[in-house]
RNA sequence: CGGGGUGUGGCGCAGUUGGCUAGCGCGCGACGUUUGGGACGUUGAGGCCGGAGGUUCGAGUCCUCUCACCCCGACCA
């Protein structure tokens, strides 16, 4: 991609106002606008970015037999008012059609769409247990909407909802997502600094467990053992004041971003809907479920926060909207051809190809955080190449073109 | 929902006790000179000052209402 055909522009200017980190990168650089408080527009760049982290999300949830399905946003009022949360869920988006005055929701979780569904299929014992999930755009009325993508009134999110014969086969499959879940906050380049948090909230066991990436504009005060990786969020402290691993008392105090979110649901909302399967007995039984969140573009707004520097993003490798930033100065020709030659070897480039200066340039390549930067001028040719550097190092070498194609693709294996 | 702030060319901002033709920086167009850390010269385009109503000879500036955005708090992935 040529940096002056991009949709987005970058920019120096950002009002004073806006004061988070994520916020004034993402779209000083062009990935993200927005629109209104808590709603962005994800341009062409922080689309790629956004892709990317679904994509890992949707690898590693098919990996544990999640089947993908897409649920409508828009739902009718009966189904909320059946679960009770059409009075009780006060960030829900309520309103009614224009035409037909029929009480409508646009909804932030899924289980009024997903149960209804699930009871046409699941009927018998041999049905289950069955694992579902998509990663869609939702809507929560948040009072205030802050942070940049880190907290918004439309978002996006992966649910997966799971259904079992009984609680032993939740529990199971339970440990089977928290592992998966570690696996993806690794792609995403931030799991060591993710921990398996208890939290309050579980309806059916004593806890439900969130992932908690510390930072400090998290929302969340947590509690870290060191030696275990685990951590209590805050508002359990009173009940569980040891680590639940090693019950040690010596916990660490931090703030962190919930960046992950997973519940035992048991059968709160198979009851409602009366999902039931007969067992080999052939007797009747409510459906036990599972429910497993990841906010996606929370999780793009939180690399953002706990990655970059003072010069701007760091993106891990398996999130970067391009695979290496091309930057000339001056000795255009040989740029196009260096651009060409790389995305030959099938390597994704983007080449700022704007007349601009050199410190520009060079200020926006670090800006953007593409992991590779490669910089082809007087100087690099003169010392037989062209210079090869990692965004997250200061190191610099020089390369001809083979071994340039070798390293960089040598750093996506 | 409470508290604090801000709305002025595309973006960021200044605009004095109401007074002449509303400025500055960035960006944008043209021409030229530049290129290893946010270059420069010449020149040009671009504004119902968030909206509505009012006071006044005269409103970006004062008053009333309203809409939007940002920050803090309570609430939430």
């Amino acid at each position: 991609m040529r940096f002056s055909k991009l949709f987005s522009k970058t920019t120096r200017n950002i009002s004073k106002e806006v004061e988070s980190k994520n916020h004034e990168f993402l779209v000083r650089a062009g990935y993200v606008d927005q629109l209104m408080s808590g709603v962005y527009t994800y341009l062409p760049l922080g689309l790629k970015v956004l892709s990317k982290i679904e994509n890992i999300i949707r690898e590693e949830m098919s990996e544990i037999g999640g089947e993908e399905l897409l649920l409508p946003a828009l739902h009718p009022a009966g189904n909320w008012k059946k679960t009770g949360r059409w009075e009780t869920v006060d960030d829900l988006y309520r309103f009614k059609s224009y035409y037909t005055k029929t009480d409508l929701a646009l909804v932030g979780t899924h289980e009024e769409a997903i149960v209804p569904v699930a009871k046409k299929f699941i009927l018998s014992y041999k049905d289950l247990p069955k694992y579902v999930f998509q990663i869609q755009t939702k809507f929560r009325d948040e009072k205030r909407a802050k942070s940049g993508i880190l907290r918004g009134r439309e978002f996006r999110m992966k649910d997966l909802y799971s259904f079992h014969a009984d609680e032993k086969d939740l529990d199971r499959y339970y440990e089977i997502a928290i592992k998966a879940y570690k696996k993806v906050f690794e792609r995403l380049g931030i799991g060591d600094i993710t921990y398996l948090t208890f939290a309050s909230g579980g309806t059916f066991s004593k806890f439900s467990h969130e992932f908690q990436t510390k930072s400090p504009v998290g929302e969340d005060t947590i509690y870290l053992c060191e030696k275990c990786k685990v951590a209590i969020n805050r508002e359990i402290i009173e009940e569980q004041s040891v680590c639940p691993e090693c019950e040690s008392d010596k916990l660490k105090e931090m703030k962190a971003i919930e960046t992950g979110n997973i519940f035992k649901l048991g059968t709160k909302f198979s009851e409602p809907f009366n999902l039931k399967y007969l067992d080999k007995s052939g007797k009747e039984n409510l459906a036990v479920m599972g429910c497993f969140g990841i906010g996606s573009s929370r999780a793009m707004g939180t690399i953002v926060e706990v990655l970059s520097d003072v010069k701007g993003i760091v993106w891990p490798k398996e999130v970067a909207p391009y695979d290496a930033h091309l930057v000339n100065l001056g000795k255009d020709k040989e740029a196009e051809k260096l651009y060409n030659d790389l995305q030959k070897e099938g390597i994704q480039v983007l080449w700022d190809d704007r007349e601009e200066s050199a410190g520009t340039k060079l200020a926006y390549a670090d800006l953007l955080g593409i992991p590779i930067r490669v910089v082809i001028s007087d100087k690099s040719l003169k010392a037989g190449g062209y210079e090869f550097k990692l965004r997250n190092q200061e190191k610099t070498e020089i390369l001809d073109e083979n071994k340039l194609i070798k390293k960089i693709k040598e750093y996506y294996v």
